[in-house]
DNA sequence: CTGAAAGCGCTAACAT
DNA sequence: ATGTTAGCGCTTTCAG
């Protein structure tokens, strides 16, 4: 009646066990349960039977260390609180189950040195594939060597695939990335064409590729329309809303004059409208701002923030979609897939248009 | 110089191979790597240089399979999008971490199926422990079997940890919950105050002891007012915003007045909030609302939302207290932990009071 | 079609 | 203090 589930046992029933009860080897036992060969009908039943009778179950561990395969694979992140990751990891949780595998999550505080340590363990453990949103900080030295490393991973013999998210490391690694530049021209061509002139930039942090495309986004378009840039008007943040209120005020507090603000991601967005509001300009009558990535929250605080969406579902699914085709073919040549943003409109960019809170992704 | 990462090597190479390039045996190897007996200076010194040399890392798969740990806990929760979680997830990973323990995560989306075959399948995994906060509807008969079969999960021939978070399961088991019941009396109490008499429940689902409890303290709260309950007043969501939308929805159409509503928790208070705004009624002035967990978007719609503050990481750290106390002797008694929770409260119920966005959490 | 046996890499009891 | 050896539970040649 109820499912094989080893209950109340204490003893450990192995393949040996099965393969006595049932009266056959234990090679027949493994093939039966793998399929590996073909097992005449009754072996195959008698078989199946002992493996009922005695509530066994296979040990992956000792499966892993025969096969070397250990169906995992790991996602590292900067964040796991971080508002933009969670739909990802689902999407890739979820792709990755439905192909057999698990996932296991491991949030670095953006700390270099926990990155590699995790790295390091995961090899380790003998995991299947590594999803990376790396915190490397290009911009220090001696970092060439950590990158090489990631592309050469090799455990047990062979290569560990290795698939970097959201910000791609070299042209070496495989890599899942949003057309930043383009998503941020767009967005800035937005508040050109809504006759915003003073255009100011906060920027996610630049040390890594995609905080650089972003800004190199918010330039093209400027260059664009022959809008000198000023350096006054911009700044850096680190991705947290708190960094983005802070950023703000600075810029309010250089004296340039300031009509709309594009920023580097959603969190920034808000905590720089928190500091345009405080300071008592109205968004975006004073000041308009768009963000990046469209998270949820940006449909829900006031005004609402118009945006450049980022598809994370989709985003999981390609990553997910790479590891398998690396796990196939360790040798195929890297592939970095852009994925296209696009923008949305809400109101701290135009007043007028309807929005709505998002009450269904969180 | 760089550290000993088997960066390019093809050849895995293993305790044995460490063994002859010192020229020692290879139980002497495995004595200095794990400090189990002591071992001479020289000895000891060659075996760090052959290591170093080869660039040796241990094999932790193996090692799985004679020691029966694996140095990994399981995590299982309905969502892993759900804005609750991360908090607490984050929180888990920091304590695990620290005590060398890799945490693998898992969403189940309330399905009870997948719950059950993700213990299924850690359970092959040798899993070291699980912090389970169960999707199981306790109201449907027959369940029993499977709450029993959790608190005798074991492998290898001794029991697996399991942890209950956020609600508790049976008696059986450990668990770290929150003081649902009271923690609702005070949000309900509060309304009271204000001098509302018509005060409608939006519930978490009742088939779980989180949904039954808070329910439970708002009935507390009324009976202890001598106010009579009126069934019109209550419904029951499954916890996600829209739900909570589509509630207030059905409640404001019953045409029974409503002064204030109290919710299961903050996403649903943030649906309701949108369908009363929606129905054209002011909050607070016609209708106070005030939500459960404290989430950061709550204090990020307008008007904030007032809500009972539950410590996310203090209830990830004292669950893997739990698990590690159970770790060390699996016959201890179960032990229940219930954390306080504290009123928050803001404009959703007093307009008057100062609040701030959250910049910090997200 | 079925079984015997050799390890995967490691730990730990048991010699020496 | 050091070495020898027997497995952990499984997959997979290789024989029969």
């Amino acid at each position: 009646m109820t499912k094989g589930a080893n209950t109340s046992g204490t003893k450990p029933v192995s393949i040996k066990d099965v393969a006595k009860q049932a009266n056959v080897s234990i090679s027949t036992v493994s093939h039966v349960l793998n399929g590996t060969k073909t097992v005449s009908k009754p072996l195959q039943k008698r078989v199946m039977q002992a493996i009922e009778d005695l509530h066994y179950e296979v040990n992956m561990v000792a499966r892993s260390l025969k096969s070397g395969k250990t169906n995992t694979i790991a996602v590292i992140v900067p964040s796991i609180t971080s508002v933009f990751f969670p739909p990802l990891l689902k999407s890739i949780q979820t792709n990755a189950n439905k192909e057999g595998y698990n996932v296991s999550v491991f949030g670095t505080s953006g700390d270099i040195e926990r990155e590699k340590k995790y790295i390091q363990d995961l090899k380790s453990q003998w995991i299947d594939g590594i999803l990376l949103s790396s915190c490397i900080d290009t911009s220090i030295p001696d970092t060439a060597g950590y990158i090489d490393s990631l592309s050469t991973l090799n455990v047990n013999g062979h290569p560990i695939p290795l698939i970097c998210l959201e910000s791609s490391v070299g042209p070496k690694l495989d890599a899942v990335v949003v057309d930043d530049e383009n998503g941020t021209k767009c967005a800035v061509d937005h508040l050109l064409s809504l006759g915003r002139k003073q255009i100011a930039y906060i920027s996610a942090p630049t040390s890594f590729s995609m905080g650089k495309l972003r800004r190199k986004g918010y330039l093209a378009a400027l260059t664009e329309q022959g809008i000198p840039v000023d350096e006054k008007l911009m700044i850096e943040g680190d991705y947290s809303p708190f960094s983005g209120f802070q950023c703000m005020q600075q810029l309010l507090a250089r004296n340039v004059p300031i009509d709309a603000v594009a920023v580097g991601n959603d969190q920034m967005a808000i905590g720089a409208m928190r500091a345009i509001l405080d300071a008592g300009f109205r968004i975006p009558d004073d000041i308009a701002v768009i963000g990046y990535n469209d998270n949820f929250p940006s449909s829900l605080v006031e005004p609402s923030l118009s945006t450049v969406h980022v598809p994370k579902k989709e985003m999981g699914q390609t990553a997910f979609d790479l590891f398998i085709r690396r796990s196939k073919d360790p040798n195929v040549s890297p592939m970095h897939i852009s994925l296209s943003s696009s923008l949305v409109i809400r109101n701290s960019t135009v007043p007028s248009v309807q929005t709505a809170w998002d009450l269904h992704s969180w």
